[in-house]
DNA sequence: TATTTTGCACTGACCAGTCAGTTCAATAGG
DNA sequence: CCTATTGAACTGACTGGTCAGTGCAAAATA
């Protein structure tokens, strides 16, 4: 049968879920490569022969996660231009999404924010791709408000692009380590309010 | 004399000046002593004559960092209370406080983001302490925006304080490490546009 | 004189990566 | 069926190297 690879994917996934609550919380460098094999109940070679090193294992592990937030920011996107709905509301669609997700990956996106913008470092050009296929969604649905006149075109695409990620990020990461008891539905209203301007002013 | 605690005081500075830019490049655990004490041009044992272990090196490193951020945003908002400003403006005076610190201490900045969010570190106390000063000063001024009826009174200060600091901290991040060639007025008026929800609609 | 810095050797803990050996599901042969 | 064989998957003790922190005598600075 194919229990082969069902087994070594799963072994796979193991490591990984094991590897990104270690390294969130405690960084790269602090996390071994035993207390990995041990929290996912697995022998330390057995990292080894799937990984080829330490590094590979993080860098497959960011492709992994990003590819899921890229890929859950699309639907939104789309699910919203489906319905026949703005763009101001695919954007609104894109914030729930985000906070959804974060919702369920806490760790993964607090060990992403801390790697993001640090340089000289090995994965330093995985990331950088990475984050051009999640900030481009964005990039995109901007631009297709200015050209449909939705969005003002004096709007500067990709600095607002990164603010709103930010945002986003930022207030959701912000919400889970210092606010929890808020609902995402609070968090969500506070952030469509910003985007839609209706802060200044009653 | 005073000469004496100068010369510590000049030491203590050089050995912050030469941490901060390799942690935040490398991390604090990739970042060792050895580097530090040389990139600082000082000899080892010094390092441990002025603080008691690498660790409290760095929290002190982040007291007085976020001390700086601070008073520089407190400095932002009064200024433009005592010119008769309104609160609106005195949260625009701050953006572009915040963008000229992260200009002038970006590895700071770097450093600081990578780590606030983590959990079961040592310095996780002194974070939160000096988290919560940086962020309280931007709740004030949102305080009284809404107490004086310039600002909804349907906003939720503490989300909405935070959503405002981290669009300010991931876009000037970001402008650093991958729009460089943008200047500050581009990225403040950026930021600002959405600060006045001046997005969506032309 | 008192404080601060230097230079350097040393220790003990820790850790990434290796490798010889074990387990076991799948398959082939009788 | 049943047993033997194969090789992918896994194991964990071990190695070579690294690094935080120490100790201290000598030198520089004020």
């Amino acid at each position: 049968m194919d229990t082969r690879s069902n087994r070594r994917q799963a072994t796979r996934t193991k490591l990984y879920e094991a590897a990104v609550t270690l390294i969130a919380e405690q960084g790269f460098s602090a996390t071994t490569v035993d207390e990995i094999a041990e929290r996912a109940g697995v022998a330390k070679g057995t990292v080894y022969y799937n990984f080829k090193s330490k590094t590979e294992l993080f860098e497959e592990l960011l492709r992994h996660g990003v590819g899921l937030l890229t890929e859950s920011l699309r639907t939104a996107a789309d699910g919203t231009a489906a319905r026949g709905g703005t763009r101001v509301e695919a954007l609104d669609a894109m914030i729930r999404a985000g906070l959804v997700f974060i919702d369920r990956y806490p760790a993964f996106t607090q060990l992403y924010v801390a790697e993001l913008w640090r340089t000289n470092r090995a994965w330093q050009s995985t990331l950088l791709v990475v984050r051009q296929e999640a900030v481009a969604v964005v990039e995109t649905v901007l631009r297709e408000g200015v050209a449909g006149g939705e969005l003002s075109d004096e709007i500067d695409i990709p600095l607002t692009a990164a603010a709103l990620v930010g945002m986003v990020l930022v207030a959701a990461l912000d919400w889970q380590a210092f606010q929890r008891e808020r609902s995402i539905d609070d968090v969500h209203a506070a952030l469509s309010r910003l985007l839609h301007g209706r802060v200044s002013g009653r």
